[in-house]
DNA sequence: ACTATGAGGATTTTT
DNA sequence: TCCTCATAGT
């Protein structure tokens, strides 16, 4: 490792810096994570233990890459452990798991956000109260908001909920609810993560002074989207004697939706470590001259920031980021779908270009032309692999051995749906007050007092046997994915899945893509077995296993970014995704009005919405190093009035082009439906698609798997075999995502 | 009386 | 995808 050389010279104060409390104030592009990387080696190196550090991070991929480079940097030294890196839920998870108290166990599940919504949804019904679904939904975030900032529901003060909303008295209401519902299924949601952890902290002195001792640096990275719980148990980790390192650029903040306070980064710190060190980084190493000058000029127009501008370390000037208006969305899909092929032909990789925007469900448009061009992609974001129906069906069917809560109860009876509804639940509900007991132990033992028709009562026997069986089984099993597949297919689990994947193989034209529901299944099936028999070394450097308990809690905590894979493919995802990565070629599509910025902030009375948006903006253009193309489109809005472009363009000195581009008419819209569907005509990409011969033996490629070898051909289905996953898959020929590799 | 199911409408961002 | 509503099915 040789710091000097590796680094500017700002860069290498801060890493070497020997103050107790340090600030970092770091610009998009400027060397945030790297700077981080190097300090945590450089402590290292510098004789402090690696079991006392602690480094936060925003994503668990930037942890583990973290890992990985420190683990680079300081291979020649004479260490052998590297430091706690990790999330902020994932430490305090570490915490949490030695320390839990009453009302909860150590099994305890986490609450992820359909689980938080379905417990809400029980909470308001059990409640009865008479709102509707607006309200309900303000209701909650006034809750949410409250638990950002660490204030529990037997904390909260009058003036803790904002005016004219709701009153005191409701609130409090559902919040404790809320609360406790969680607490009796034994769940923590990801806010209870942070403040139970900081409640614990803050009301037990010796766990605190013991956990003070525990570890003596704490280095923070993305710090401007920290929230105030997350700040307030961090304070008493870090005491009166240990050390701070934060990173951060307050023109970044994108998440105070979600409770991030820039002001922690700007004014707090400063003001609870007096002695605290700032260092600026300047310097940016990522973008050309002409993307900064855009993104200065755009985030200019923020007036509550501390002002500062974004230079080139390069000197490169490079093309100006280009703006161009469409008709529609469909046409701007297609320009951007030329343009990238114009690109690769230039000589770029699919893997070089990014698509962003504002919120998921406009990756529609630019998906269809993608497909249809045969430009491999990957969404981020949208359906995760662990977000998908069938794989929270297969999740609960696990977790209820583990704690058998109400929640994965009911996704399982329902998965597939046996004959229980509303009203027998409300029963079952009654009678678990009466025996006071779960809802589970209600139907396995108290079933007879239900009154449940003659198949239910078959169709719950055939689950609770397979349950048993696998209950008495997972620990000591010596093939866990059969033990696991004889579960779900006793318990009519895969049976329930095959025959969706049945209808809708004949209702849907991609129908690759849609009968891959049992695949997911054996594919979880598959992933639970690898993490299971992949060990690891715990505290004592003793060699352990992890349990299923731990695959679960794993997955609950995977984020969009985890899932981001180093094949070669065009990535879609939403600014708020794309922070903290670079690419060299950047799309942003809809730049309108109403989409970014959003009609909400649009509208809102409140400007600091319109200025978080302009960061949004701000962070999405300074992903890119090379080149930057901006595009809006005249498309129709919801209310069914026209879209405008987004007021950004104006303020990041972006010229309007004077001509409509609109597309070639080179495909067909009917009117068959009421949604309009685009019928492929000219392109008929799928026609030539099916003239390809393939043969066994071939290699090909498929947007989603990637490169594989077919293994077996019968009629149009090609049965392959991955070379990524291992994983075999039966493709139809004609799929327009799979293509041969010469 | 209850549950399942299909159609139609709506959707900010996510650890 | 997710929720609501109307209707069909048991």
């Amino acid at each position: 490792m040789n710091i000097e050389k590796e680094l500017n010279n700002e860069q290498y104060l801060a890493v070497t810096s020997n103050a107790k409390h340090l600030r970092i104030i770091a610009g998009a592009g400027t060397g945030k994570t790297r700077t981080l990387t190097y300090r945590i080696a450089y402590l290292l190196s510098q004789g402090i233990p690696y079991n006392k550090i602690v480094a936060i991070t925003f994503t668990n991929k930037v942890a583990k890459e973290m890992n990985e480079r420190v683990a680079a940097l300081i291979k020649d030294e004479n260490i052998n452990g590297l430091p706690f890196i990790a999330t902020f839920h994932k430490f305090c998870l570490y915490f949490l798991h030695k320390e839990i108290r009453s009302p909860f166990t150590l099994n305890f599940g986490i609450a992820d956000e359909d689980y938080q919504n379905d417990a809400f949804k029980t909470v308001f019904d059990l409640l009865g109260l008479n709102i509707d679904k607006n309200e309900k939904a303000q209701i909650k975030n006034i809750i949410l908001s409250l638990k950002c900032k660490g204030i529990f529901y037997d904390e909260v003060i009058e003036t803790d909920i904002p005016e004219f909303t709701f009153s005191y008295d409701l609130i409090v209401k559902v919040y404790s609810s809320y609360q406790k519902y969680l607490a009796e299924q034994n769940y923590l949601d990801f806010d209870d993560i942070l403040m139970y952890t900081y409640k614990i902290m803050r009301d037990n002195l010796d766990i605190r002074e013991k956990w003070q001792k525990r570890f003596s640096h704490y280095l923070v990275d993305e710090f401007q989207d920290t929230n105030d719980v997350q700040y307030s148990l961090l304070k008493l980790f870090v005491g009166n004697n240990n050390n701070l390192t934060v990173v951060g650029d307050p023109d970044q903040t994108i998440y105070t939706w979600r409770g991030a306070n820039s002001d922690l980064i700007q004014t707090t710190l400063e003001k609870d470590y007096q002695d605290l060190t700032t260092i600026i980084l300047n310097n940016n190493y990522r973008s050309t001259q002409s993307i900064l000058d855009c993104s200065n000029l755009l985030i200019n127009n923020n007036q509550n920031r501390i002002k500062k501008r974004l230079i080139a370390a390069n000197n490169v000037v490079g093309n100006p980021v280009s703006y161009n208006t469409y008709q529609d969305e469909n046409n701007e899909a297609y320009y951007v779908s030329q343009k990238i092929m114009d690109l690769i032909k230039q000589g770029a990789e699919y893997k070089d270009i990014a698509i962003l925007y504002r919120k998921n469900m406009q990756s529609r448009a630019i998906e269809n032309k993608l497909l249809s061009y045969s430009i491999p992609y990957v969404i981020y974001g949208g359906i995760s692999f662990y977000k998908r129906a069938e794989i929270k069906d297969g999740l609960a069917y696990l977790r209820l051995v583990i704690n058998s809560d109400e929640m994965s109860f009911f996704r399982v009876i329902n998965a597939p749906k046996i004959g229980i509804g509303e009203v027998t639940l409300n029963s079952a509900r009654e009678l678990c007050q009466k025996y006071s007991t779960t809802i589970f132990d209600v139907f396995k033992n108290h079933r007879d007092e239900l009154k449940l028709n003659k198949s239910t009562n078959y169709f719950l026997n055939r689950f609770f046997t397979a349950f048993d069986n696998f209950a008495n089984e997972y620990k000591s099993s010596s093939d866990i994915s059969e033990t696991i597949e004889n579960y779900f297919k006793d318990s009519g689990f895969i049976e329930y899945v095959r025959n969706i994947d049945k209808q809708e193989q004949s209702k849907n034209y991609f129908e690759t893509i849609a009968s891959s529901r049992i695949d997911n299944v054996y594919e979880l099936i598959k992933s639970v077995k690898d993490f299971l028999n992949n060990p690891y070394f715990d505290e004592q450097g003793v060699e352990k296993l992890p349990t299923l308990e731990d695959f679960l809690n794993e997955i609950s905590l995977q984020t969009s970014q985890d899932e981001i894979n180093d094949e070669n493919h065009v990535t879609l995802m939403t600014g708020h995704i794309a922070k903290g990565l670079e690419f060299p070629y950047v799309f942003i599509i809809g730049a309108n009005q109403g989409n970014f910025p959003t009609f909400q902030a649009i509208n809102s009375f409140d400007f600091s919405l319109m200025e978080e948006e302009r960061r949004l903006f701000y962070v999405c253009m300074t992903r890119a190093k090379k080149e930057l193309y901006i595009s809006s489109h005249f498309g129709r809005t919801r209310n069914d009035s026209y879209f405008t472009p987004s007021r950004f363009i104006k303020e990041a000195g972006l010229q309007k082009t004077t001509k409509k581009i609109t597309e070639p008419k080179t495909y067909l819209s009917t009117m068959g439906d009421k949604r309009r569907k685009i019928v492929n005509n000219n392109i008929s990409h799928m026609n030539i698609k099916k003239k390809v011969s393939y043969n066994i033996g071939d290699k090909v490629s498929h947007i989603v798997f990637g490169s594989g070898i077919i293994e077996q051909i019968n009629k149009d289905k090609l049965t392959i075999r991955f070379d990524k996953t291992g994983q075999v898959k039966t493709i139809t020929s004609s799929f327009s995502g799979l293509s041969k590799v010469d």
